[in-house]
DNA sequence: TCAATCAGTATACTTTTGGTAACCAGGTTT
DNA sequence: AAACCTGGTTACCAAAAGTATACTGATTGA
């Protein structure tokens, strides 16, 4: 939808919905890309800057690695991270948000906003 | 957290992160309030007026009656919306959103204009 | 009389998600 | 030598989410 629930009623003072959704609207969309457990954290302590992979694990307050790992392989995915090899030897990674992730950074400092005035 | 990523680099050159958050950060609180399958959706459905119960279900565009049902005690319980039965005989409910049911709308229009800018 | 509408609930089932714990190899620290 | 670090993977288990069908009980309409 987007616009208004079109509720029309009939001659016999029935009601229905004129414009059911046959398919998920953008909010629900848009859930689904960032709603997922985990990922508008991991999106959100990236913005400063790349990250390494233990320490975001560390920093997302009892996220398990496989979790952090499964949710970034989906972020880089959609294009939303990427992520960077920047030695073997001791082997080390880092995490970094991309220009299309952070489009999203607005909408979650909102939700941040949100939560911390309603002591959510 | 909240601020910036405390990352420290100590005398042989690796990094650890100083505070490893003990306790979901508030997007992730956020999140789990209004993140969950259908609720946002459910809420912008219902931001201009009253929906009865069917209509609602009918407007998810797949979601089933179930699911509709869940979700609207959850969020009667979480104060977003109000059940309000208008008459019994052919009984007649509806689910209108609250005052502060209302404060979450901004954001959820973000995350809209979000998807449908990027083709989400 | 038959069918459908209202707002759900009940039941049973399958799929998806989230989570723990152990393990890997190579390297460093104690 | 023993234990920890790096960035993961694998196996297993529990809980949540989702589907689909049938049922309520009064009322209205054809």
């Amino acid at each position: 939808m987007g616009t208004i629930a079109n509720i029309t009623t009939d001659s016999k003072g029935r009601k229905n919905a004129a414009e059911p959704c046959l398919e998920p609207c953008p909010i629900e969309r848009g859930m689904r890309v960032l709603g997922g457990k985990w990922k508008g954290s991991i999106l959100w302590h990236l913005k400063d800057g790349p990250v390494r992979f233990n320490d975001l694990a560390r920093q997302l307050g009892g996220a398990s690695k496989k979790m952090v790992s499964q949710r970034l392989q989906e972020m880089e995915e959609l294009g939303l991270v990427k992520r960077e090899v920047v030695s073997d030897r001791p082997i080390a990674v880092v995490y970094e948000i991309t220009e299309f992730g952070q489009t999203a950074l607005g909408f979650l400092e909102e939700l941040k906003n949100w939560s911390e005035a309603n002591n959510i």
